[in-house]
DNA sequence: ACCTAAGCGAGACGGTACGTCTCGTCTTGCG
DNA sequence: CGCAAGACGAGACGTACCGTCTCGCTTAGGT
């Protein structure tokens, strides 16, 4: 996190710079962890870097592009298990997600992004954009079981990832990450199981 | 709704008027619709009104409370019905919610409570509130599905509230409010019935 | 020219506040003075005068807006004498303005105007109602002179006053202001009586 | 003019490439005629010419540099007239200069340079040169006028030579190239024949 | 025939200034 | 004393250029 730079830092001509990257990325999560989301600025990004502005808009089209880049340098991996179950699965992600969320910067990072899409069109797309990558990622752990013949064929895998997704999104946005593994195993025992008698 | 004044309003001495405070509420809300969160600024808000800034600033402290406020002004009609079928229900419920949300100011005033609340205190307190409030009522539903012996009797009832508001909050939050009905009905399907083969 | 107020200056309510006009119209000139028409930025006069961007775009639309009214605040009183005889009348204002623009800032700030206006429309556009204004005053001299029946009835004054002008403006831009009393003499001498034999 | 260049040049190799400064004058000429001075960047010559910013920063230290050099460039058919009539011979003379002024890229490089002249002691050397040179040669008419008993002996010709083209300049400063002949030939026939009655 | 030196296009870099926007504060004068 | 009005200092927005730098290439001329 070596922010600031003691020398400054030169073209290497006409290639991106892989330190000036670094150094935005570092100021980056430095001011979100020192002003918050509110004294998130890509001036003060560029200030702290020691860069010019439209380096950082060359390279992140918008605030919300840095955001997420900074997001997921900072999340802990997430676990996507296989254990041949697909409850466990899903379980296992959910801690790991709650987890990451609640234990590093990442969930108010990601916090900030979500609220920065709702005013923003820029931050909406990029957002978008990322939630789409990530079902796709997620439903493979559905599509997984229904290889395994575990789940039912007609079922949709990406909508499933946005059932689980959606349930973490929420609980980050209300302030509850702190839900107790026997609330996330029966979330995930909804969906997989259904609620029928 | 009569947020465009023909007159401007006078004092009415020195003592708080209420079609002031009325005028701001509907010029927040008109802003709010056309304009979605993005737009919405106190000075928007009090170029709409035809009120001072001032005077919007000394009756709420930050634009959370006037969110708060409009939002809590707003009616929500919607539909809970009773079919006697639980997955009908959460389907019309969806339906009817999704509806609301796109159509009219609702769902641009929520999206921005909840934006706001990422950052503001009082509203993420006001938005934890409701959001327990909801899932209590909503969770109604199963409830009753339980009693009619329709759903198990293990099921928290509003977990699986939460877990039908989160599949809205987020799909809300990222612009996809105009899922088809198969789709929702898929959404419900898989919470009544599970996914196993 | 107080330049670097002691105290913030802060708002006097919905007016404009002479004391902020005035430290802009000071710092401009500071800055003129000392960083030259290459330094001269709304940014950099902003800062001296510790006044707010939008404030000075206000009540100056373009830089050169500005520009004229410090000119307009330095230039020393140019005499409009009326000794009877156009001819002297004409000789005693090139002098004096020459006299002025050399021995004051008003000439550099003049230039300044000028070469803004070649790529700043908004420039142009005030240069040319300024100039259009000093047409009409300076050839207030020859309708006086016409009046008095020294010049023919046919001349129109504001071309003559053109011509003086140009020749005033050309030997600004060309760094010729030191042009002897005789010179200044058969210049107007010419205008006057004309060349033919 | 083949200022569009359609296929890349290549390198020559360690010697400077004429085909390149070529493009970038032609380039310069073009943007100047297009876009104006406002419009004349380092940025916009070389994105024009497809060439490099340094190789022209290598051999034009400045934009004034450039400028000068596009000027002299640019071939000047001016009539100079020998009608018999000083009179009609300059005023042939200045309408042909607005003319060229106007129709040709001639009156944006002219402006350009008078503007950078103000700031760039180079441009302001080159400039006052040619206007001496310049005055010397409309002084001719009025030498031949004076030969031919036209004009009064004790007249300075490269005063009156002054007089003609600071109205000329002042007019291409201020955006007044379209007099009409008849403002034009009131013009001339105040310094020829006087104003007096 | 090889090697070196320099010019070339491209474009990234740290900066500065642009003109616009909104913030929250302040003061006026009317009612 | 509340109100509409709007000016104020502050500072972020995203864009345009500045002048410098380095790259990888191309080719001429010296060896």
């Amino acid at each position: 996190m070596n922010a600031t730079e003691e020398k400054a830092r030169r073209s290497i001509g006409a290639r991106r710079n892989p330190a000036s990257a670094e150094a935005i990325l570092d100021a980056a999560e430095a001011v979100l962890h020192e002003a918050g989301y509110s004294g998130f600025s890509i001036e003060a990004v560029a200030r702290r870097a020691r860069a010019g502005k439209p380096t950082i808009y060359r390279w992140w089209p918008s605030k919300a592009a840095l955001l997420i880049e900074v997001y997921q340098r900072q999340k802990r991996d997430i676990v996507y298990a296989d254990t041949g179950n697909i409850e466990e699965d899903l379980f296992q992600f959910l801690r790991s997600l709650f987890g990451s969320w609640r234990d590093t910067p990442a969930g108010n990072i990601f916090r900030s992004l979500i609220a920065e899409a709702q005013f923003d069109a820029a931050a909406a797309e990029a957002l978008a954009d990322y939630a789409r990558g990530r079902r796709a990622y997620t439903g493979k752990l559905v599509e997984r079981a229904i290889d395994r013949g575990e789940v039912a064929r007609g079922v949709d895998p990406s909508q499933i990832a946005d059932m689980v997704s959606s349930y973490a999104w929420t609980h980050l946005l209300t302030g509850r990450l702190d839900e107790s593994e026997d609330k996330l195993r029966a979330a995930v025992g909804a969906i997989v199981n259904g609620i029928k008698v």
